[in-house]
DNA sequence: GGACTAGTTCAACATTCGTTGGACTACGGA
DNA sequence: TCCGTAGTCCAACGAATGTTGAACTAGTCC
């Protein structure tokens, strides 16, 4: 086990930090992705952009409590962090899954991978 | 000055758009005071920020389509599009608005106003 | 008309955001 | 140990964002 990444208490997750993480087009497709098809590694996001930017872009996911990232050998597992979601913000979550579904380029994008 | 504000179309609110006006703690307080006392003036929000300031927030909110706001004489009259709202993104803005009322500093804003 | 109220527009500015390329570290297998 | 894979870090850059003050317009009331 090599460093922990930080990620907020569930209690301490801060609805601007949220919106602001689910509001970008290629964050909502990782998190659409993680929650249709359960916790995927890193790579898997590379259809939507390069890897540089997938660091960013998960990184700011994962500041703002939406995901957990963890580390397991030479590869980043990503995975929705839906319970503390809902308990902090009850039905947030599924109605923003639920808008990103309907979002032709974005599901696609989600098939794809 | 022409009497028409332009306003997204219902269809055509943009799931983007709409979490990027909520992402703002100004703009949510705007939000939550519609949402609890009905329709207001702009000048309801002047305890939220300047009056230049104002006007970019309110209008920013009118173009992600989450406020409509019509002129009624000297004022602008900002009411909640809620119906739009709910019927293009059903369970997003009451979870945002429950978010919201569980923030102490925005709440009391809301409360002094 | 003149004063007053309500809000807009504009230019400026600092800050943050999203993106990129290149160098870098960490792990696992041959 | 060298190699390929997986991802990070860093510096840079343009674009968008949030804020401000000063000047402006538009409507109301005397």
């Amino acid at each position: 086990m090599s460093k922990a990444l930080s990620h907020p208490e569930a209690e301490a997750i801060d609805l601007s930090a949220v919106l602001d993480a689910l509001r970008d087009p290629i964050r909502r497709a990782i998190v659409l992705m993680v929650a249709e098809q359960g916790e995927k590694r890193c790579s898997s996001f590379l259809c939507c952009t390069t890897k540089t930017n997938l660091t960013y872009h998960v990184a700011r996911l994962r500041e703002a409590g939406v995901v957990r990232v963890r580390i397991e050998g030479p590869s980043r597992i990503v995975s929705l962090r839906r319970d503390d979601l809902e308990g902090r913000f009850p039905g947030l979550l599924d109605a923003v899954l639920a808008g990103a579904r309907q979002d032709p380029p974005l599901a696609r994008l989600v098939e794809d991978a």
